[in-house]
DNA sequence: ATACTGCATGATCGG
DNA sequence: CGATCATGCAGTATT
């Protein structure tokens, strides 16, 4: 095999710093290079949402801009297939540069992409891909951006060959600019003693004496907010997700504005657009997620983290809308905590959520605050906050009962929506065990173990055990010392992967340092102390930067494994059902006979021999193990290459055979 | 004695 | 380093 083989995967041409850690995602080129999940930073099998957004997502193409390859799967991520359907994607230096756009501190700054030209004309470029909801939604940009040049980029539905998302383009959204001016005066009503009520606040308190559901019309903002929404020039780009938007919001002159021109890109909702086979539910029968975005706050404070993105599913929303054309709008989700499932009956809310999506209150008392669960059945919980140092906390009190009806446990997610044009707020659920990918989900998969967790301390001891597991995956089949020490937890953690992709905007994350939102004790951690194991992490780091190329060497698709065949643009990609292993380093190459082998050096007389392609060595593989080649399987035959072929056949890999010859103590000699 | 309530504390995380 | 939030805990109410 010729040595380009070895580096076709990814784009090794990306000068971006962080591309030069270790890669992930799991991708093959003729079976020559086996990369870890660049998105969830996951194994294949934990990474679903790669998997599907591979399948319909990735590829490479041609940077617009310097012409340079860039992989639109993964790396370039949602920058590179955001810019699909403009004929064109861009490598992440360039897009940078390019970026005239002020990004929504809610959004990860890959998400503000270069004004294309296309953009510039909203029906024509957003004509097939307005799948925009109002959950996908956001001010995403400050007030100084000319509306016309404030359109993040989605993937078109055609070019992701996308289903149809249920959660319609509504018109309605564009009411959402009034929504976002009640975000924005949220906190300031809480402080000021609530001079003004949220239509939620109105609904629910009953302060107003309406109720939305009756008269939606009464729900509207309040006077004075709507009219300063006018000269809110940030209000009409973004406003997609309508905090509390109902049908009554609908205002013609905002209409296309919001909706249409801003679908706010995001690394879920690649997902939520991919044309997945299984659309809806995978291959492994897990719902097909969709992940919303938090509304930005215009005054950037209110964005959400990105735990508490809401990832629901397609089952979820099927679940909570029934048969109804209403249009869900995921607000965000929040995993519960021992003390949130605990009896004593208090959900903590997250404070930019409950500022941002719940009435906005100014006593500690609160208001009662009626939801629905996905079953329909109404609960009325107490919407109030205590005063916390300087701030608030604020708590649902009296979930116990609609707690226990949904037979949640610390772990699950409790997931909040609205239900629009009703406007009710809807509580859906997920169990831990049936969690989507997600920096939460991914996690909960895993902890959830077939079943839920039962209590804090399960969870601590699921997660523990968890990387327990992983670490022992990997033990298995880490041959490189070079991995010895990583931080195999990281590895396993695609959900802290995945915020790293938001912060970064191109790499999932660090392998190392990740962090997780999974509830845990915060005593006692059976993790050690902090401060040891970011002393490790930092390690692995360095150690991670001098080794992603040849880690990808290092990797090695299963055995036994059936690839799926993936032709993209011309290459031949094998997508791989099972993780990869990592095993010996060897190079790949094509003999004489057209033939895929791979050179093995063994590790006593430091000798190269041929192997076939397919089998992995352990990292201590010798001659005497050569049963393929009884005439060298011991260290006294000659070898069948010349070193100066052999470096021949390092490629583009040159450099990262020179790293694995200082690392791992190879020789080329002989 | 138990449950509830409100606040305080401190671990964790993000900027 | 400040903000957030999970949880501890003291005080109070209820059984």
């Amino acid at each position: 095999m010729s040595s380009s083989t070895v580096k076709i995967c990814f784009n090794s041409e990306c000068t971006d710093r962080k591309s030069e850690r270790l890669r992930k995602g799991w991708r093959t080129r003729s079976g020559d290079c086996v990369e870890l999940c660049d998105r969830c930073g996951s194994l294949y099998d934990e990474g679903r949402f790669c998997e599907t957004f591979h399948l319909n997502a990735s590829g490479w193409r041609g940077c617009k801009s310097c012409g340079k390859r860039v992989h639109c799967g993964c790396i370039a991520s949602i920058h590179s297939f955001t810019l699909l359907d403009t004929g064109g994607i861009e490598c992440i230096p360039c897009a940078r540069k390019n970026v005239v756009l002020t990004p929504n501190p809610a959004w990860p700054p890959h998400f503000f992409l270069p004004l294309p030209e296309r953009l510039k004309d909203p029906v024509k470029n957003w004509s097939q891909s307005q799948p925009v909801g109002p959950w996908r939604a956001s001010n995403l940009f400050n007030n100084s951006i000319p509306q016309s040049d404030l359109r993040p980029r989605m993937p078109s539905e055609a070019d992701l060959s996308t289903g149809v998302d249920r959660l319609i383009v509504s018109e309605r959204s564009s009411a959402s600019s009034m929504e976002k001016k009640k975000i924005e005066d949220s906190s300031e009503r809480s402080m000021n003693g609530g001079l003004k009520l949220g239509a939620l606040e109105m609904l629910e308190n009953g302060n107003s004496g309406t109720n939305c559901e009756e008269q939606p019309a009464s729900c509207v903002n309040i006077p004075q907010q709507s009219s300063s929404l006018n000269d809110d020039h940030s209000a009409p780009l973004l406003s997609l997700a309508v905090p509390y938007a109902s049908s009554s919001e609908t205002n013609g002159q905002t209409v296309v504005s919001g909706t249409l021109s801003q679908p706010t890109p995001s690394p879920p909702l690649a997902k939520k657009f991919s044309g997945h086979p299984h659309n809806g539910v995978d291959s492994s029968g897990e719902a097909q997620v969709r992940n919303g975005r938090p509304r930005g706050d215009a005054r950037g404070r209110n964005q959400l983290l990105p735990r508490y993105w809401p990832r629901i599913t397609d089952q979820e929303l099927q679940q909570i809308s029934g048969d109804s054309n209403s249009v869900i709008t995921p607000l965000f989700e929040k995993m519960l905590s021992a003390s949130d499932a605990g009896r004593i009956g208090r959900l903590v809310l997250p404070k930019k959520c409950a500022e941002a999506y719940f009435p906005a209150i100014s006593q500690p008392e609160g208001l009662p605050l009626k939801v629905q669960d996905a079953k329909g059945h109404e609960w009325i919980f107490q919407f109030r906050f205590w005063p916390n140092n300087n701030s608030r906390m604020y708590v649902l009190e009296g979930v116990t009962p609609c707690i226990q009806s949904m037979q949640l446990q610390a772990g699950d997610t409790v997931t909040f929506s609205r239900l629009e044009p009703e406007g009710k707020l809807v509580m859906g659920f997920r169990k831990a065990s049936t969690a989507p990918s997600s920096d939460q989900g991914n996690e909960t998969i895993k902890t959830g173990n077939g079943g839920s967790t039962h209590g804090d301390v399960s969870i601590r001891k699921t997660k523990t055990g968890e990387v327990a597991l992983t670490n022992r995956h990997l033990k298995s089949n880490l041959g490189s010392p070079s991995f010895s020490s990583m931080d195999q937890a990281d590895l396993a953690d695609p959900a802290s992967a995945w915020s790293k992709v938001d912060k970064s905007g191109y790499i999932a994350k660090e392998a190392l340092g990740a962090k997780s939102s999974i509830p845990r004790k915060r005593k006692n951690s059976t993790l050690g102390s902090k401060s040891k194991r970011l002393r490790i992490e930092n390690e692995d780091l360095i150690e991670l930067k001098l080794t992603w190329e040849e880690a990808q060497g290092l990797l090695r698709p299963p055995p036994n494994h059936v690839p799926n065949v993936v032709v993209i643009e011309g290459y031949e990609f094998e997508e791989y059902e099972e993780p990869p292993i990592i095993g010996k380093p060897t190079i790949f190459a094509t003999d004489d006979m057209g033939e895929k082998i791979q050179w093995a050096q063994c590790e006593d007389c430091f000798k190269w021999r041929k192997l076939p392609a397919d089998v992995c060595l352990s990292s201590r593989w010798t001659c005497s193990e050569n049963s393929w080649d009884p005439e060298r399987s011991s260290c006294s035959a000659t070898q069948e290459i010349t070193a100066e072929q052999l470096e021949d056949l390092l490629p583009t890999s040159k450099t990262g055979m020179t790293c694995l010859k200082q690392i791992l103590g190879f020789s080329f000699s002989q």
